[in-house]
RNA sequence: GGCGGCGUAGCCAAGUGGUAAGGCACGGGACUGCAAAUCCCUGAUCCCCGGUUCGAAUCCGGGCGCCGCCUCCA
Protein backbone atom coordinates (compact mmCIF):
# COMPACT_ATOMS: atom_id res chain seq x y z
CA UNK A 1 0.00 0.00 0.00
CA UNK A 2 1.37 2.97 -1.00
CA UNK A 3 -0.09 6.51 -0.62
CA UNK A 4 -1.91 7.96 2.21
CA UNK A 5 -4.75 5.75 3.02
CA UNK A 6 -8.00 6.68 4.84
CA UNK A 7 -10.56 4.73 6.80
CA UNK A 8 -13.94 6.08 4.91
CA UNK A 9 -16.77 5.95 7.12
CA UNK A 10 -19.23 6.53 4.12
CA UNK A 11 -18.12 3.41 2.58
CA UNK A 12 -16.66 1.35 5.56
CA UNK A 13 -13.14 0.37 3.89
CA UNK A 14 -9.90 2.55 3.88
CA UNK A 15 -9.38 4.56 0.59
CA UNK A 16 -6.46 6.09 -1.23
CA UNK A 17 -6.26 9.39 -0.40
CA UNK A 18 -6.76 13.11 -2.69
CA UNK A 19 -8.36 16.09 -1.80
CA UNK A 20 -10.59 18.16 -4.10
CA UNK A 21 -8.69 20.94 -4.99
CA UNK A 22 -5.13 20.36 -5.84
CA UNK A 23 -3.01 20.10 -2.69
CA UNK A 24 -5.34 22.00 -0.48
CA UNK A 25 -7.27 19.57 2.61
CA UNK A 26 -10.03 21.26 4.07
CA UNK A 27 -11.37 19.70 7.39
CA UNK A 28 -14.17 20.10 9.49
CA UNK A 29 -14.30 19.21 12.94
CA UNK A 30 -17.60 18.70 15.18
CA UNK A 31 -16.45 20.67 18.23
CA UNK A 32 -17.37 21.03 21.77
CA UNK A 33 -20.36 21.51 23.95
CA UNK A 34 -19.16 24.29 26.71
CA UNK A 35 -21.98 24.10 28.47
CA UNK A 36 -18.99 22.28 31.15
CA UNK A 37 -16.32 21.23 31.48
CA UNK A 38 -14.69 18.95 29.00
CA UNK A 39 -13.30 15.57 30.26
CA UNK A 40 -10.10 13.84 28.89
CA UNK A 41 -12.33 10.76 27.41
CA UNK A 42 -13.52 14.71 25.24
CA UNK A 43 -9.93 15.71 24.28
CA UNK A 44 -9.61 12.09 22.07
CA UNK A 45 -11.72 13.88 19.08
CA UNK A 46 -9.13 16.90 18.73
CA UNK A 47 -6.31 14.90 18.92
CA UNK A 48 -7.18 12.09 16.69
CA UNK A 49 -7.80 15.49 14.57
CA UNK A 50 -4.71 17.10 14.97
CA UNK A 51 -2.95 13.81 14.26
CA UNK A 52 -5.24 13.73 11.27
CA UNK A 53 -3.75 17.25 9.96
CA UNK A 54 0.05 16.84 11.00
CA UNK A 55 -0.14 13.44 9.11
CA UNK A 56 -1.76 15.55 5.90
CA UNK A 57 0.94 17.91 6.96
CA UNK A 58 4.08 16.25 6.20
CA UNK A 59 2.83 14.17 2.88
CA UNK A 60 2.94 17.90 1.79
CA UNK A 61 -0.90 18.73 1.64
CA UNK A 62 -2.09 22.34 2.77
CA UNK A 63 -4.91 21.89 5.49
CA UNK A 64 -8.06 23.98 6.56
CA UNK A 65 -8.94 23.04 9.57
CA UNK A 66 -12.44 24.45 10.99
CA UNK A 67 -13.44 23.26 14.25
CA UNK A 68 -16.82 23.99 15.55
CA UNK A 69 -18.24 25.52 19.07
CA UNK A 70 -21.76 24.13 20.26
CA UNK A 71 -23.36 27.25 22.58
CA UNK A 72 -26.73 26.91 21.42
CA UNK A 73 -29.54 24.11 20.64
CA UNK A 74 -27.97 21.10 22.30
CA UNK A 75 -31.15 19.81 23.84
CA UNK A 76 -31.27 17.56 27.04
CA UNK A 77 -32.85 14.80 28.07
CA UNK A 78 -36.53 14.91 27.52
CA UNK A 79 -37.37 16.80 24.58
CA UNK A 80 -40.68 18.47 25.86
CA UNK A 81 -38.51 20.39 27.97
CA UNK A 82 -37.22 22.13 25.07
CA UNK A 83 -34.30 23.43 27.07
CA UNK A 84 -30.83 23.02 25.75
CA UNK A 85 -27.51 22.25 27.39
CA UNK A 86 -26.63 25.72 27.70
CA UNK A 87 -29.85 27.18 29.19
CA UNK A 88 -29.70 24.52 31.79
CA UNK A 89 -26.35 25.13 32.86
CA UNK A 90 -26.85 28.50 33.25
CA UNK A 91 -29.78 28.24 35.11
CA UNK A 92 -28.12 25.54 37.48
CA UNK A 93 -25.11 28.44 38.07
CA UNK A 94 -26.96 31.81 38.10
CA UNK A 95 -24.66 32.74 35.40
CA UNK A 96 -25.43 33.59 31.83
CA UNK A 97 -25.00 31.01 29.26
CA UNK A 98 -22.66 33.56 27.03
CA UNK A 99 -20.27 33.49 30.43
CA UNK A 100 -20.70 30.14 30.77
CA UNK A 101 -20.06 29.54 26.85
CA UNK A 102 -17.19 31.63 27.10
CA UNK A 103 -15.31 29.71 30.32
CA UNK A 104 -15.94 26.51 29.10
CA UNK A 105 -14.39 26.99 25.42
CA UNK A 106 -11.27 29.06 27.26
CA UNK A 107 -10.54 26.01 29.31
CA UNK A 108 -11.07 23.75 25.78
CA UNK A 109 -9.04 25.98 23.91
CA UNK A 110 -6.04 25.64 26.37
CA UNK A 111 -6.59 22.33 27.61
CA UNK A 112 -6.37 21.55 23.10
CA UNK A 113 -3.30 23.79 23.67
CA UNK A 114 -1.78 21.82 26.57
CA UNK A 115 -1.59 18.54 24.21
CA UNK A 116 -0.21 19.55 21.42
CA UNK A 117 -3.00 20.20 19.21
CA UNK A 118 -2.20 23.18 16.80
CA UNK A 119 -4.83 25.84 16.58
CA UNK A 120 -7.19 25.55 13.97
CA UNK A 121 -7.58 28.07 11.14
CA UNK A 122 -11.18 28.82 12.26
CA UNK A 123 -13.17 28.17 15.54
CA UNK A 124 -16.89 29.08 14.64
CA UNK A 125 -19.63 29.22 16.96
CA UNK A 126 -23.11 28.41 16.33
CA UNK A 127 -24.76 31.50 17.97
CA UNK A 128 -22.23 33.59 15.42
CA UNK A 129 -24.02 31.90 12.71
CA UNK A 130 -27.95 32.04 13.55
CA UNK A 131 -28.65 33.73 10.54
CA UNK A 132 -27.01 31.12 8.29
CA UNK A 133 -28.80 28.62 10.28
CA UNK A 134 -31.84 30.21 9.49
CA UNK A 135 -31.31 30.97 5.61
CA UNK A 136 -30.18 27.12 5.09
CA UNK A 137 -33.52 26.21 7.00
CA UNK A 138 -35.32 28.33 4.57
CA UNK A 139 -33.87 26.77 1.90
CA UNK A 140 -34.90 23.13 2.94
CA UNK A 141 -38.46 24.70 3.63
CA UNK A 142 -38.61 26.38 0.35
CA UNK A 143 -38.11 22.78 -1.40
CA UNK A 144 -40.48 21.15 0.36
CA UNK A 145 -38.48 19.44 2.94
CA UNK A 146 -39.78 20.57 6.14
CA UNK A 147 -42.96 20.74 8.14
CA UNK A 148 -43.86 23.42 10.66
CA UNK A 149 -45.73 21.84 14.29
CA UNK A 150 -45.93 23.38 17.35
CA UNK A 151 -43.08 22.71 18.36
CA UNK A 152 -41.42 23.82 15.52
CA UNK A 153 -39.64 23.45 12.09
CA UNK A 154 -38.85 19.86 11.16
CA UNK A 155 -36.94 18.25 8.76
CA UNK A 156 -39.20 15.22 6.85
CA UNK A 157 -36.76 12.98 6.48
CA UNK A 158 -38.93 10.53 4.19
CA UNK A 159 -38.23 13.10 1.91
CA UNK A 160 -34.63 11.92 1.49
CA UNK A 161 -34.16 8.99 0.17
CA UNK A 162 -30.70 8.24 1.12
CA UNK A 163 -31.41 9.18 4.85
CA UNK A 164 -30.72 5.84 6.40
CA UNK A 165 -27.90 5.36 4.17
CA UNK A 166 -24.73 6.67 5.34
CA UNK A 167 -25.67 4.91 8.83
CA UNK A 168 -26.87 2.30 7.61
CA UNK A 169 -30.12 2.28 9.80
CA UNK A 170 -33.01 0.44 10.06
CA UNK A 171 -35.54 3.09 9.95
CA UNK A 172 -38.42 0.76 10.06
CA UNK A 173 -37.31 -0.95 13.30
CA UNK A 174 -37.84 2.94 14.63
CA UNK A 175 -41.59 3.39 12.89
CA UNK A 176 -43.48 1.41 15.78
CA UNK A 177 -42.00 2.64 19.29
CA UNK A 178 -42.84 6.23 19.05
CA UNK A 179 -40.93 7.08 22.54
CA UNK A 180 -41.96 8.97 26.05
CA UNK A 181 -41.26 12.55 25.80
CA UNK A 182 -41.48 12.43 22.13
CA UNK A 183 -42.28 15.53 20.45
CA UNK A 184 -46.70 15.42 19.05
CA UNK A 185 -46.80 15.92 15.45
CA UNK A 186 -43.59 14.63 14.50
CA UNK A 187 -44.20 12.20 11.58
CA UNK A 188 -41.27 10.02 12.05
CA UNK A 189 -39.03 9.16 15.04
CA UNK A 190 -36.12 10.25 12.86
CA UNK A 191 -37.30 13.54 12.28
CA UNK A 192 -35.81 16.67 13.09
CA UNK A 193 -35.92 19.50 14.26
CA UNK A 194 -34.30 22.70 12.29
CA UNK A 195 -35.63 25.28 14.27
CA UNK A 196 -37.09 25.04 18.06
CA UNK A 197 -40.17 27.50 19.03
CA UNK A 198 -39.59 28.81 22.21
CA UNK A 199 -42.91 27.47 24.47
CA UNK A 200 -45.78 30.14 25.37
CA UNK A 201 -44.50 32.07 28.62
CA UNK A 202 -41.24 30.68 28.60
CA UNK A 203 -38.38 33.37 28.22
CA UNK A 204 -34.59 31.94 27.03
CA UNK A 205 -31.41 33.52 27.19
CA UNK A 206 -30.49 32.57 23.86
CA UNK A 207 -33.24 32.83 21.35
CA UNK A 208 -33.90 34.34 17.82
CA UNK A 209 -36.50 35.84 15.55
CA UNK A 210 -36.71 33.21 12.71
CA UNK A 211 -39.96 33.18 9.83
CA UNK A 212 -41.03 30.64 12.15
CA UNK A 213 -41.46 32.84 15.52
CA UNK A 214 -38.86 33.19 17.80
CA UNK A 215 -37.27 30.11 19.20
CA UNK A 216 -33.32 28.66 18.68
CA UNK A 217 -31.84 26.42 16.04
CA UNK A 218 -32.04 22.72 15.88
CA UNK A 219 -28.50 21.27 16.59
CA UNK A 220 -27.43 19.89 13.49
CA UNK A 221 -28.21 22.73 12.22
CA UNK A 222 -24.88 24.67 12.77
CA UNK A 223 -22.42 22.34 11.22
CA UNK A 224 -24.36 22.07 8.10
CA UNK A 225 -24.61 26.24 7.55
CA UNK A 226 -21.29 26.61 9.25
CA UNK A 227 -19.06 23.87 7.06
CA UNK A 228 -20.78 26.29 4.28
CA UNK A 229 -19.47 29.32 5.57
CA UNK A 230 -15.87 28.26 5.53
CA UNK A 231 -15.29 25.57 3.39
CA UNK A 232 -17.55 25.88 0.55
CA UNK A 233 -20.42 23.11 -0.30
CA UNK A 234 -17.71 20.53 -0.76
CA UNK A 235 -14.90 19.55 1.34
CA UNK A 236 -12.68 17.13 2.41
CA UNK A 237 -12.94 15.56 5.79
CA UNK A 238 -15.44 15.87 8.19
CA UNK A 239 -14.96 14.43 11.95
CA UNK A 240 -16.25 13.33 15.03
CA UNK A 241 -16.96 10.80 17.45
CA UNK A 242 -18.47 7.08 16.02
CA UNK A 243 -21.68 8.24 18.58
CA UNK A 244 -22.36 11.15 15.89
CA UNK A 245 -23.06 9.00 13.20
CA UNK A 246 -26.30 7.42 13.75
CA UNK A 247 -28.08 10.74 14.05
CA UNK A 248 -25.70 14.17 14.13
CA UNK A 249 -24.17 13.20 11.56
CA UNK A 250 -26.73 11.45 9.16
CA UNK A 251 -28.61 14.12 9.92
CA UNK A 252 -26.50 16.93 8.72
CA UNK A 253 -25.77 14.81 5.52
CA UNK A 254 -29.69 14.90 5.07
CA UNK A 255 -30.09 18.92 5.30
CA UNK A 256 -27.06 19.88 3.33
CA UNK A 257 -27.57 17.34 0.06
CA UNK A 258 -31.15 18.13 0.14
CA UNK A 259 -30.44 21.84 0.45
CA UNK A 260 -27.66 22.14 -2.17
CA UNK A 261 -28.47 18.76 -4.36
CA UNK A 262 -24.64 17.53 -3.48
CA UNK A 263 -23.67 14.13 -3.20
CA UNK A 264 -21.55 13.28 -1.95
CA UNK A 265 -21.45 16.61 0.12
CA UNK A 266 -18.42 15.41 2.42
CA UNK A 267 -15.79 12.77 0.26
CA UNK A 268 -14.16 11.69 3.84
CA UNK A 269 -15.87 11.04 7.03
CA UNK A 270 -13.78 9.84 9.93
CA UNK A 271 -14.83 9.03 13.42
CA UNK A 272 -12.66 8.49 16.23
CA UNK A 273 -13.51 5.87 18.89
CA UNK A 274 -14.55 6.02 22.43
CA UNK A 275 -12.28 5.79 25.47
CA UNK A 276 -13.52 3.24 27.76
CA UNK A 277 -12.90 3.97 31.37
CA UNK A 278 -13.95 0.69 31.92
CA UNK A 279 -17.66 1.11 33.89
CA UNK A 280 -15.27 3.51 36.75
CA UNK A 281 -17.74 6.36 37.38
CA UNK A 282 -15.82 9.53 35.96
CA UNK A 283 -16.85 11.94 38.88
CA UNK A 284 -15.00 14.16 40.78
CA UNK A 285 -16.73 13.33 43.98
CA UNK A 286 -15.93 9.34 43.80
CA UNK A 287 -11.79 10.80 43.42
CA UNK A 288 -11.35 9.65 39.72
CA UNK A 289 -9.57 11.20 36.96
CA UNK A 290 -11.77 13.56 35.23
CA UNK A 291 -9.88 16.82 33.83
CA UNK A 292 -6.33 16.81 32.17
CA UNK A 293 -6.09 19.31 34.89
CA UNK A 294 -6.62 16.45 37.40
CA UNK A 295 -3.99 14.27 35.46
CA UNK A 296 -1.53 17.14 35.94
CA UNK A 297 -2.21 17.03 39.73
CA UNK A 298 -1.06 13.39 39.51
CA UNK A 299 2.49 14.42 37.87
CA UNK A 300 0.66 13.34 34.72
CA UNK A 301 1.71 15.91 31.90
CA UNK A 302 -0.24 16.58 29.40
CA UNK A 303 1.73 15.78 26.47
CA UNK A 304 2.13 12.31 28.29
CA UNK A 305 -2.18 11.85 27.61
CA UNK A 306 -1.07 12.77 24.10
CA UNK A 307 1.43 9.54 24.19
CA UNK A 308 -0.98 7.69 25.80
CA UNK A 309 -3.41 8.30 22.93
CA UNK A 310 -1.17 7.67 20.55
CA UNK A 311 -0.39 4.10 22.01
CA UNK A 312 -3.22 3.12 20.52
CA UNK A 313 -5.76 3.27 17.09
CA UNK A 314 -7.95 6.12 16.85
CA UNK A 315 -10.54 3.71 15.91
CA UNK A 316 -10.16 1.42 18.96
CA UNK A 317 -11.86 1.71 21.67
CA UNK A 318 -9.35 2.40 24.23
CA UNK A 319 -8.97 1.53 27.64
CA UNK A 320 -7.98 3.98 30.42
CA UNK A 321 -7.08 2.77 33.92
CA UNK A 322 -4.72 4.23 36.66
CA UNK A 323 -2.27 1.83 35.23
CA UNK A 324 -1.97 2.69 31.75
CA UNK A 325 -2.31 6.39 31.74
CA UNK A 326 0.79 5.71 34.44
CA UNK A 327 2.69 3.54 31.72
CA UNK A 328 2.25 6.10 29.46
CA UNK A 329 3.28 9.01 32.12
CA UNK A 330 6.78 6.99 32.28
CA UNK A 331 6.96 5.88 28.85
CA UNK A 332 6.29 9.65 27.66
CA UNK A 333 9.45 10.64 30.13
CA UNK A 334 12.43 7.97 28.87
CA UNK A 335 11.54 8.57 25.39
CA UNK A 336 12.09 12.62 26.41
CA UNK A 337 15.00 11.30 28.30
CA UNK A 338 16.41 9.61 25.46
CA UNK A 339 15.70 12.63 22.69
CA UNK A 340 17.84 15.12 25.04
CA UNK A 341 20.67 12.58 24.97
CA UNK A 342 20.63 13.36 21.19
CA UNK A 343 18.95 16.39 21.17
CA UNK A 344 20.78 18.91 18.78
CA UNK A 345 23.57 16.72 17.73
CA UNK A 346 24.61 17.68 14.31
CA UNK A 347 26.52 15.18 12.26
CA UNK A 348 26.22 13.81 8.69
CA UNK A 349 23.91 11.36 8.87
CA UNK A 350 23.83 8.01 6.77
CA UNK A 351 20.93 9.17 4.15
CA UNK A 352 20.83 5.23 3.66
CA UNK A 353 20.34 4.13 7.57
CA UNK A 354 17.80 7.39 7.90
CA UNK A 355 15.50 6.42 4.91
CA UNK A 356 14.33 2.58 5.93
CA UNK A 357 13.31 4.10 9.51
CA UNK A 358 11.74 7.18 7.66
CA UNK A 359 10.18 5.26 5.34
CA UNK A 360 8.38 2.93 7.98
CA UNK A 361 7.59 5.13 10.17
CA UNK A 362 5.39 7.23 7.25
CA UNK A 363 4.10 3.93 6.20
CA UNK A 364 2.29 3.14 9.58
CA UNK A 365 0.88 6.57 9.25
CA UNK A 366 -0.51 6.44 5.86
CA UNK A 367 -2.02 3.26 6.89
CA UNK A 368 -5.09 4.93 8.44
CA UNK A 369 -3.29 6.98 11.10
CA UNK A 370 -1.40 3.86 12.44
CA UNK A 371 0.32 5.97 15.18
CA UNK A 372 1.30 2.92 17.70
CA UNK A 373 2.92 1.04 15.11
CA UNK A 374 4.88 4.44 14.20
CA UNK A 375 5.38 5.36 17.92
CA UNK A 376 6.96 2.03 17.90
CA UNK A 377 9.74 3.29 15.15
CA UNK A 378 10.57 6.36 17.18
CA UNK A 379 11.33 3.78 20.02
CA UNK A 380 13.48 1.63 17.82
CA UNK A 381 15.20 4.88 17.27
CA UNK A 382 15.66 6.40 19.91
CA UNK A 383 17.56 2.77 21.38
CA UNK A 384 19.46 1.79 18.43
CA UNK A 385 23.06 1.34 18.31
CA UNK A 386 23.73 1.10 14.81
CA UNK A 387 22.68 4.73 14.69
CA UNK A 388 24.54 7.45 15.49
CA UNK A 389 23.56 10.49 17.93
CA UNK A 390 23.10 12.72 15.04
CA UNK A 391 21.21 10.21 12.77
CA UNK A 392 18.95 9.82 15.84
CA UNK A 393 18.02 13.36 16.30
CA UNK A 394 17.78 14.06 12.88
CA UNK A 395 15.06 10.99 13.02
CA UNK A 396 13.31 11.68 16.19
CA UNK A 397 13.10 15.52 15.03
CA UNK A 398 11.35 14.72 11.56
CA UNK A 399 8.77 12.11 13.46
CA UNK A 400 7.74 14.92 16.08
CA UNK A 401 6.15 16.83 13.59
CA UNK A 402 3.97 14.28 12.97
CA UNK A 403 3.76 12.84 16.77
CA UNK A 404 3.71 16.44 18.47
CA UNK A 405 5.22 15.16 21.58
CA UNK A 406 7.59 18.37 22.02
CA UNK A 407 10.98 16.28 22.09
CA UNK A 408 12.75 19.24 21.17
CA UNK A 409 11.57 21.05 24.29
CA UNK A 410 10.33 19.00 27.02
CA UNK A 411 11.90 18.91 30.37
CA UNK A 412 12.86 15.44 32.06
CA UNK A 413 11.14 14.91 35.03
CA UNK A 414 14.07 14.44 36.96
CA UNK A 415 15.22 18.15 36.94
CA UNK A 416 14.50 19.77 40.25
CA UNK A 417 12.20 22.24 39.98
CA UNK A 418 12.16 24.84 42.59
CA UNK A 419 13.88 25.39 45.83
CA UNK A 420 12.74 25.27 49.17
CA UNK A 421 15.16 26.50 51.98
CA UNK A 422 14.30 24.06 54.83
CA UNK A 423 14.44 21.27 52.02
CA UNK A 424 17.48 22.81 50.81
CA UNK A 425 18.51 23.18 53.95
CA UNK A 426 18.10 19.05 54.92
CA UNK A 427 19.62 18.00 52.01
CA UNK A 428 22.84 19.83 52.33
CA UNK A 429 22.77 17.99 55.85
CA UNK A 430 22.34 14.73 54.33
CA UNK A 431 25.49 15.46 51.36
CA UNK A 432 27.33 16.53 54.83
CA UNK A 433 26.52 13.62 56.72
CA UNK A 434 27.39 11.10 53.44
CA UNK A 435 30.71 12.88 53.00
CA UNK A 436 32.05 12.28 56.64
CA UNK A 437 30.56 8.45 56.02
CA UNK A 438 27.59 9.11 58.48
CA UNK A 439 25.47 6.89 56.15
CA UNK A 440 22.42 6.08 58.88
CA UNK A 441 22.53 9.89 59.68
CA UNK A 442 22.23 10.82 55.58
CA UNK A 443 19.85 7.54 55.10
CA UNK A 444 17.70 9.17 58.25
CA UNK A 445 17.82 12.11 56.47
CA UNK A 446 16.55 10.90 53.20
CA UNK A 447 13.62 8.55 54.26
CA UNK A 448 12.25 11.30 56.59
CA UNK A 449 12.12 13.79 53.00
CA UNK A 450 10.44 10.62 51.27
CA UNK A 451 7.62 10.79 53.54
CA UNK A 452 6.94 13.55 52.92
CA UNK A 453 7.00 12.73 49.30
CA UNK A 454 10.36 14.33 48.64
CA UNK A 455 12.50 12.00 45.88
CA UNK A 456 16.43 12.93 46.29
CA UNK A 457 18.47 11.70 42.99
CA UNK A 458 22.12 11.26 43.13
CA UNK A 459 22.73 12.58 39.97
CA UNK A 460 26.11 13.42 37.84
CA UNK A 461 25.42 16.70 38.50
CA UNK A 462 25.15 16.93 42.78
CA UNK A 463 21.93 15.89 44.48
CA UNK A 464 18.79 16.75 43.36
CA UNK A 465 15.17 17.09 44.45
CA UNK A 466 11.21 16.89 43.52
CA UNK A 467 7.91 15.71 44.85
CA UNK A 468 6.82 12.34 44.08
C1' G B 1 -34.60 -7.24 21.17
C1' G B 2 -31.88 -4.95 16.69
C1' C B 3 -27.12 -3.11 14.78
C1' G B 4 -21.76 -2.56 15.28
C1' G B 5 -17.01 -3.50 17.59
C1' C B 6 -13.75 -6.17 20.63
C1' G B 7 -11.39 -10.56 23.39
C1' U B 8 -3.21 -10.91 21.77
C1' A B 9 2.10 -11.81 27.80
C1' G B 10 0.45 -8.96 34.92
C1' C B 11 -1.36 -3.97 32.40
C1' C B 12 -1.98 -0.65 27.83
C1' A B 13 -1.62 -2.15 22.78
C1' A B 14 0.13 -3.11 17.12
C1' G B 15 -0.29 -7.10 13.78
C1' U B 16 -5.95 -9.38 9.75
C1' G B 17 -3.01 -16.09 5.88
C1' G B 18 3.46 -17.75 6.29
C1' U B 19 6.07 -19.34 12.09
C1' A B 20 3.67 -12.76 17.46
C1' A B 21 5.69 -4.43 16.96
C1' G B 22 6.20 -1.01 20.92
C1' G B 23 5.47 0.92 25.91
C1' C B 24 4.69 -0.11 31.29
C1' A B 25 5.23 -3.57 35.35
C1' C B 26 8.07 -7.94 37.17
C1' G B 27 12.90 -10.39 37.26
C1' G B 28 18.33 -10.04 36.18
C1' G B 29 22.63 -6.85 35.23
C1' A B 30 25.46 -1.97 35.12
C1' C B 31 25.78 2.42 38.11
C1' U B 32 25.41 3.72 43.75
C1' G B 33 28.19 3.65 50.47
C1' C B 34 22.97 1.64 50.15
C1' A B 35 19.09 3.58 47.37
C1' A B 36 16.54 6.64 43.81
C1' A B 37 16.90 8.14 38.79
C1' U B 38 19.08 6.32 34.32
C1' C B 39 20.83 2.59 30.85
C1' C B 40 21.11 -2.72 29.12
C1' C B 41 18.93 -7.80 29.03
C1' U B 42 14.72 -10.98 29.79
C1' G B 43 8.60 -12.88 28.82
C1' A B 44 3.17 -14.69 25.15
C1' U B 45 1.39 -19.23 19.95
C1' C B 46 -2.81 -15.01 20.32
C1' C B 47 -10.87 -16.51 24.96
C1' C B 48 -12.87 -21.85 23.97
C1' C B 49 -14.48 -25.71 20.31
C1' G B 50 -14.83 -27.26 15.30
C1' G B 51 -13.75 -26.28 10.03
C1' U B 52 -11.04 -24.34 5.40
C1' U B 53 -5.72 -24.32 4.01
C1' C B 54 0.71 -26.93 2.62
C1' G B 55 0.27 -23.19 6.49
C1' A B 56 -4.34 -19.08 10.74
C1' A B 57 -3.81 -14.77 16.11
C1' U B 58 -5.30 -13.55 11.20
C1' C B 59 -10.71 -16.81 6.90
C1' C B 60 -15.63 -19.65 8.05
C1' G B 61 -19.25 -21.83 11.79
C1' G B 62 -20.66 -22.40 16.96
C1' G B 63 -19.96 -21.00 22.11
C1' C B 64 -18.47 -17.85 26.27
C1' G B 65 -17.13 -12.86 27.88
C1' C B 66 -16.76 -7.48 27.40
C1' C B 67 -17.87 -2.59 25.15
C1' G B 68 -20.65 0.87 22.20
C1' C B 69 -25.04 2.55 19.54
C1' C B 70 -30.39 2.13 18.82
C1' U B 71 -32.31 7.60 24.12
C1' C B 72 -29.27 15.10 20.48
C1' C B 73 -22.55 11.61 25.49
C1' A B 74 -16.24 12.51 21.61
Amino acid sequence: MTGLHLYNTRLRCKQSFSPLEGDHVRIYSCGPTVYSAQHIGNLRPYLFADLLRRVLRAEGYRVTHVINITDVGHLVGEVETGEDKMEAAARRSGRSAGEIAEQFTRQWREDCRRVGCLDAQVYCKATDHVEQQIALARRLEAKGYTYAIDDGLYFDTSKFGRYAEFARLDLSAQEGGSRIGDVPGKRHPADFALWKLTAPGVRRQQEWDSPWGRGFPGWHLECSAMSIEYLGQNFDIHTGGVDHIPVHHTNEIAQTECAYDVHPWVNWWMHEEFIDFRGDKMSKSTGNIYLLDDLVERGVKPLAYRYFFLQAHYRQQQTFTDEAIEAAAIGYDRLVGQAIEVRGVSGKPDPEKLGEFRERFRAAMRDDLNAPRALAVAWEVARSRDLSAAERWSLLAEFDDVLGLDLAGAVPRTAASESNPRIDARVAEREGARRDGRFGEADRIRDELAAEGIVIEDTQEGVKWRRR
